[in-house]
DNA sequence: CTCCTATGATTGATCGGCGA
DNA sequence: ATCGCCGATCAATCATAGGA
């Protein structure tokens, strides 16, 4: 019908997906910090200068990820985190510091 | 830092199974679940939503509770839909002052048959949007604004 | 190409903190 | 004590990108 409204003014909406490699830094951070995904504005702008994205765009991306990973609790969610946060650990290049303090897997 | 630690716990005793921490289970007093009915009287387009949901949660009634303007778009999740109508009346008064006084507050909530909170929201919003696109070099900066 | 899922952006409304 | 604003976030939805 007339849904032709957004067309023009939502013109926006011109999506983008991050790059293989930015999402993979955010999701190194989101899981290495799971505990409280909320980085602050510095952490932002840090994430995104290295994804070379916005820090609007890294605050969406929290905000989506942490909507839809509550929704999501007792899914593929809990895989995802624990590849994601054995990943980072072997990587062991990434400056954030755990986060979880309780748990710790590392027999 | 004490309360971000998992609560309850109810995992399962096999796989590594992720702690449940707090921000998992926040849940927020989402408006109302808005009930039976759908009315929309004047033919009017509304901005967005159209779906219909499934699911809806039931969250403590008691809260902010804003509403009271049986007329209003709602959504079926207890969203307001504004109009075009309403959205543009908004932004045009918007362009004219950034804060609104009480006296116009009222003005323009009962000409556009909104409440005055949410005449009152919308201008917070869209002042914190306008804040955004400066901040990210998209428009005109402010006024007087020493760049210095 | 069609159908479906993943994902970035938008936005009405909420939460907690501040100040008048 | 009350109310508006700010900054951040939530939650639902839109619209498109990408995969089967």
């Amino acid at each position: 019908v007339m849904i032709l409204r957004s067309r023009f003014l939502d013109a926006r909406r011109k999506r983008r997906n991050f790059s293989k490699q930015a999402s993979e830094i955010l999701n190194e951070y989101f899981y290495s910090h799971l505990s409280n995904p909320y980085p602050s504005e510095e952490a932002k702008e840090e994430l995104a200068r290295k994804c070379g994205i916005t820090v609007s765009q890294v605050s969406n991306w929290f905000g989506n990820k942490r909507i839809r990973y509550k929704k999501n609790i007792g899914k593929a969610q809990e895989e995802a985190n624990l590849y994601a946060a054995k990943k980072a650990a072997a990587a062991g290049a990434s400056p954030y510091s755990l986060g979880g303090a309780s748990g710790a897997a590392t027999p | 830092m004490s309360h971000l630690i998992p609560s309850g716990h109810q995992s399962h005793p096999s796989h590594a199974t992720v702690p449940t921490y707090k921000w998992m289970q926040v849940k927020r007093n989402v408006p109302k679940p808005t009930a039976p009915k759908l009315m929309i009287p004047p033919a009017e387009f509304v901005s967005q939503g159209v779906l219909g949901s499934p699911q809806d949660g039931m969250r403590t009634p008691t809260g902010p509770q804003m509403m009271g303007n049986p007329l209003l778009n709602l959504n079926n999740t207890g969203r307001t839909n504004f109009t075009n109508k309403q959205l543009t009346e908004l932004e045009k008064e918007f362009h004219f002052n950034k804060y609104l006084t009480r006296a116009r507050r009222i003005e323009i909530a009962s000409a556009l048959q909104l409440n005055e909170t949410q005449v009152k929201i919308w201008f917070q919003n869209r002042r914190m949007k306008q804040k955004k696109r400066i901040k990210e070099g998209l428009i005109v900066a402010p006024e007087a604004a020493p760049t210095t």
